[in-house]
Parts: structure tokens; sequence; C-alpha cells
RNA sequence: CGGGGCGUAGCGCAGCUUGGUAGCGCACCACUUUGGGGUAGUGGGGGUCGCAGGUUCAAAUCCUGUCGCUCCGACCA
């Protein structure tokens, strides 16, 4: 471990000078634990939705996850610089992004000036730091280069949620690396990995990375940094020999073995007709008829629609005890037609309401949902109601591509239903399933593909004999290895060793420093409020005078205030002339790591120490208090645990 | 954007069905009381009932519109 220096903010203070407000019920707008103990402890109020100011106590705990990021970052060699949150759209349109980012579902607060310039806040710093990147680095000497920024970040979430969890103003650390060859990348890349490994741990979070997806910031390998919490927006998958874990968009395994169909193949693979009216779904059809789910494949009917207006309707089959993994079909779909017709912009359910609000001239009465099977004709997408003088698309919005409607399907299959030897599966045609198809006899040939979402329980692939976990996670850091998509775009080319011009290749490394001291109350809390790890605690200890009519209580208190503030430590005395059961009350809510209770005791210089994190008491002589303290909280500082 | 819920004092809520001069708890201020786990009492301050329009002698309450917030699905640190 690279030695570091103390994460320290300093300053001492009294709590009757704090500004400290806190409430007794929990505020209507928080859903999670986590969000209603920062609004009752008085860290954070909100100001529009996903929009919170970050009160004295937080800001504190953020500049103590900064300083620990800085001093990780600082340590791999990387550079801190600060670019600008107003980007000019030119450059964004340089890397094709700026539509995609305003335009529609666009995640960019976007704005003109008066001279009717357009410029964007900046959600991302990729354009900029690529154009920067370009102006700079001429030659393979300067490589690698990681340059980082610790910043607030601009995205107009669709839902902004949980408090600091997503909000639509958020501190963000990311860094950008650049370098002559993909080697250089993946040393950097894993030097970043450990780094962030580091910095969850002395921020005192359980993490745990995961293979991810890398989704629409593109490049190839990536992974997630996840603080495992119950309350976590995302699933991750982990074997239980730690050999594996995954984020469930991304995982694999090993899928149960099939049921064979009893009889096999019949009627040459065409299958023989069996009547199940009412039974459209997976469920009805095995109770109706005693078929394992194993033995059925499922044919789910969906749009993909593309930038340049394309829209492919999709037919895509899995073995009907599986579940569709859409970030696999998204992927699976882009690589085929992304290259020729721009970024994949939805995936949804071919249903009559998709049809009605995309306009599309399409007319589904000819399908039986519920009873599809693989082999569906494409004439089925052959009738245009709104067809006059074969009128060939439907009508576009001003300023958007006209929309194409393919009038045949994309096939896909999972590997699990393209694998069946001989199925039940619907027969085209309102209640009717065929009972032994086979994919000969269906005249398809299926390409075998990973579809399907991975399950608690499903074996691993890299040892049968385990088998996968679930957990709920709260993505606190992702890192990429981007390749060369942005430096191509944006034209950043160095000049390599045999004089030859090339484009950079890049990195990129995001931790979420606000969502990250949310997480950690996620993972710290107990029924009386938060536990702050002592790394990222706003203040390590707060003295707390049980009577302050007690002037021997006020006097020791006060005595204990300054040697301890003296000795370096981050100290609180709580001077209010509120009753006892209130200051406590108040301390335990903030979550100070360590209380010193100045009462009783005073008198014949005896105090009490409480570690917040468990409760545990000890009744000590005040001459002492210093020396126990600096001991735990140096340990805690360097993220040794809770402190405890 | 689709679908649910909610806007009444700083916070949590009642009042609305059945129109008639705006309430409760917490918090805040003063005094008293209490003084090791949100003490008790008395008195006090604070609200154009989200906003606009309409119905009515009269609207927090009924009608229309609008804005905001929040929860369930697609985005991501």
């Amino acid at each position: 471990m690279i030695a570091s220096a103390p994460v320290f903010v300093g300053a001492s203070m009294r709590v009757s000078r704090l500004l400290l407000v806190t409430l007794r019920d929990d505020p209507a707008e928080a859903e999670i634990t986590s969000h209603k103990l920062l609004l009752r402890a008085g860290y954070i109020r909100r100001i529009s939705s996903g929009i919170y100011a970050y009160l004295p106590l937080l800001w504190r705990v953020l500049q103590k996850i900064s300083t620990i990021v800085r001093q990780e970052m600082d340590a791999t060699g990387a550079l801190e610089t600060l670019l600008p949150q107003l980007q000019p759209a030119d450059l964004w349109q340089r890397s094709g992004r700026w539509a995609g980012y305003t335009d529609g579902e666009g995640i960019m607060f976007h704005l003109t000036d008066r001279q009717g310039r357009e410029l964007g806040l900046g959600p991302t710093h990729e354009e900029v730091i690529t154009t920067l990147a370009a102006e700079l680095l001429r030659s393979y000497r300067q490589l690698p280069v990681n340059l980082y920024q610790i910043q607030t970040k601009f995205r107009d979430e669709i839902r902004p949620r949980f408090g600091l969890m997503r909000g639509r103003e958020f501190i963000m650390k990311d860094a950008y690396s650049f370098h002559a060859d993909e080697d250089s990348l993946r040393q950097t890349y894993a030097a970043m990995d450990q780094a962030y490994r580091r910095i969850f741990q002395r921020c005192g979070l359980r993490a745990v990375a995961v293979e991810a997806d890398s989704g629409a910031i593109g490049g190839s390998a990536s992974q997630e940094f996840m603080v495992t919490a119950e309350a976590g927006e995302d699933l991750i998958l982990t074997s239980a020999d730690g050999c594996y874990a995954a984020n469930q968009e991304r995982a694999v395994s090993l899928p149960p073995a099939a049921v064979p169909l009893p009889g096999g193949s019949r009627a040459a693979g065409a299958g023989e007709q069996l009547s199940t009216p009412n039974q459209s779904t997976i469920e009805q059809l095995c109770s109706a008829h005693g078929f394992d789910a194993s033995q059925l494949v499922k044919v789910l009917l969906l749009l993909a629609r593309f930038a340049d207006g394309l829209r492919q309707p999709l037919l895509v089959s899995l073995r009907g005890d599986q579940q569709l993994n859409e970030v696999k079909l998204a992927n699976a779909v882009s690589a085929q037609l992304a290259t020729e017709h721009g970024a994949l912009l939805s995936i949804d359910p071919l249903t009559a309401d998709l049809v009605r609000s995309e306009k599309l001239p399409l007319d589904l009465g000819a399908i039986s949902f519920g009873y599809l099977g693989p082999d569906l004709a494409d004439a089925v997408l052959a009738h245009d109601p709104t067809s006059q003088a074969g009128a060939a698309g439907g009508a576009a919005l001003p300023g958007t591509p006209p929309i194409r409607l393919v009038r045949s399907f994309l096939r896909l299959a999972d590997s699990t239903a393209a694998g069946l030897e001989a199925f039940v599966c619907g027969g085209n045609a309102s209640d009717s399933h065929r009972v032994g198809a086979s994919w000969k006899g269906l005249a398809l040939r299926p390409e075998p593909l990973d579809l399907r979402a991975a399950q608690s329980g499903d074996r691993c692939l890299h040892d049968p004999d385990q088998c996968l976990q679930s957990a709920r996670g709260i993505e606190v850091g992702h890192i990429f290895q981007l390749g060369r998509k942005y430096s191509e775009a944006l034209d950043a080319r160095f000049t390599n060793e045999s004089g030859v011009d090339e484009a950079l290749w890049m990195g990129c490394y995001g931790i979420g420093v606000s969502r990250l001291a949310q997480a950690a109350v996620e993972q710290h809390h107990d029924r009386d409020g938060i536990c702050w790890p002592v790394a990222i605690a706003p203040y390590e200890v707060i003295v707390v005078i049980a009577n302050t009519q007690e002037t021997v209580q006020v006097e020791l208190a006060e005595a204990l205030y300054g040697e301890l503030s003296a000795a370096g430590l981050e100290v609180l005395l709580d001077d209010r002339a509120e009753r006892a059961g209130v200051k406590f009350k108040d301390a335990d809510l903030i979550g100070i790591p360590w209380r010193v209770v100045v009462g009783r005791g005073a008198a014949a210089g005896q105090v009490e120490l409480v570690c917040r994190a468990g409760g545990a008491k000890r009744e000590l002589d005040a001459s002492a208090v210093r020396e126990v303290l600096e001991l735990e909280i140096g340990r805690g500082r360097m993220g040794d645990g809770l402190g405890t």
C-alpha cells in the first residue's frame, strides 16, 4: 500500500455555532434510509428535483472523500486539472454526440448565449479533454498521461432519485488517460483498478469490482465498483470463491440443462398441432400439459429504433425457462446494424400502443400474440393500413429523419433455445401450439447468441460446481478502456516511434464522489442514525457536556476540547444548553465516530468514551482520552475498518 | 414521455366528501420547570391553503387550466 498523508480537513467547532438543524420526522421526499438520514441530520437540503445544497457537515465529508481520491490518484502519477463546465456545441458535434445528448431524451442541459452560440453544461468531459490532448500531445515521448478532475457534473436525468444517488447536479471525479498503444492503456487501467480498491477501502466502504457492460460510452473492457447495499439499483452476481463478479447486465453463466421433450421431434420437425385456448403464457402451458418450461421456445416481438430513422422488427427466441437480458440484446442488435444506421436508440415491445405512438405504417392484426413461433412469417409485416399510392413510411417529425420500417424480421435466438433438438412453440395462430418442432423442421438456422439473463443460482462458467449469488449494489465507480473511439472522432493524434501519426489510445475512469458519500451512509447506519467511517466523518470526535449548568463539566469539557483540537483531532464540542438526551440523540444521528461524555464523573476527572459504531462504552480518566483517541482515530483515518 | 400519488407554517400532517373568518404535533421565541437518552407547563410569533381563471353572497373545500414535487419503467458516477 502506498503511504498517504492522513486526511485532515481541520478546524474544530462548537455545536452551538454549527448551524445544526436536525429533524425529528422523516421528510416525505425521502424514500431510502440514507436519504432520510442525510436530510434529518442536516447534511443536505433539496433545492429542486435532483439538485441539493451540500450543508457544512456534508461539505466536510465530500472534502475528505475528495482528499482520499486525490491522494490515490496522485500516487499513480495522475495529474489534477479543472476543465470547463460550459462546453461549446461544436465540440460535441465533432464527436457526433451533440444531437443524441440534447434532442428528445438527451441528458445534457444546453443553452444558447446572447450571440446565438449553443453551449452544453458538461455531463462528462471526453470531448473537452480529447480536444486538449489533441493540442498538447504531439509525441509518444509525452505518453502515457492521465488527467483527472473533481468537479460538478450536470445531467438532466430522466428521473432523479434517492437524494444524492441520482442527482441532476453531482460531484464526480473523472480521469482520462492517453496512450501510445493498447498495452500502455491496459497498464493504466490496471493501476486505476488498484487505486480504486484502495480509495473505497480507505473510505471504509465494502465495495466489489464487477465486470460491466460498457454501454453508451463505448470501448472494450469495463469494470464497475459496487458498494453493496439493499437499496442499490443494480443487481450483481458473484461466485462464492470470489473468482467471478459481474453486473447482471453483463453476467454469463451455464444455463440449467433442458428437460428433453418426450417423443423428440414430430411430423418431421414441423411439430404436431396442440389446441391451447387461453394458454398464452409459459405457466399456463406447463400446468395444462405437464411441460417443463425448458421444453418451450418463447418468442418475443420487439422493435429496434435507430438514429437514421430505421425501424427494425425483431423476433427473439428464448428457452421458456430463461429471461431476456435487454443489454445483451441491444449489443447484439447494435453489432449487426449500428455501423450502417447510427446509434441504437431503443428496443421496445412491438405493441399496438407503440405502432400508434410511433405512427408506424403497420397493422398488427395478423399477429397472434401469445402464440408466436420462431418461424413467424415476414408477411405479417406486409400490411400497410396507411398505404395509398405506395406511401412508404410514417410521418416524420420536423428535424428528425423520416421513419423507414423494415418489413422483415431480424431473427435472433439465445443459445439455450437454439440448442434444443425438439421443442414446443407457438403455432402462429390463436389458441394453438406445436409440439415436437425442431429448427430444421421449421427451416430455420439460428445463430446461437448469448441473450439470456444470468440468474442467482446458475452454475458458473469458470467452475460448474460454483453457483452465482446475487446482491444489490450502488455503482460508485466505473473504469473503461475506451480505445480510439473519441481520439479518432476528434482527430487526437500523436507521432509514434516510427514517425507515423496515429490516434491516441484512451481510458476513462469515474468515481461518483457525492454518490459515494450517500452510499457510505446506506452501508453504515443503525436505528439511531449514521455511523460514519472515521476517514470520511465530518468530525472525528464529539465532546458532549451533559449538563452545561455544571461548571465542573463545562470546564473539563472545554479543556478536553482544547487538548484534542491541539492534538490535531477534528473535534465538535456540544455546548448547547440542551438536555443530555437531546445531545446524545443528535450525536448519534449525525454519526460522529467517537463521543466523549463529560458528565457526573467530571468532578472526579472521569469521562465516558463511546464508539458510535457498536456503542461500546468505557469510563476513563480525562487525562487518558487524548492518547486513546489519537490511537483509534489514527487507525480509522487510514481506512482501518470503522474505527472500532 | 407513459402510468399512480401529493401540494395547507421550517418539518410531519388533519381539514376538502357535505363551501361559511385556517387547525394539530414537532421546530422557533419568552418565562418557569427539568437536568445522563428528543422533560413538563404557560404565553407568543409565523400560512396570499402551489399558481391562474371560473362558479357562488361566500372557495383550502366545487369546476377548468397550469406549475411543482414524488413513486413505478428506459439513462448513468
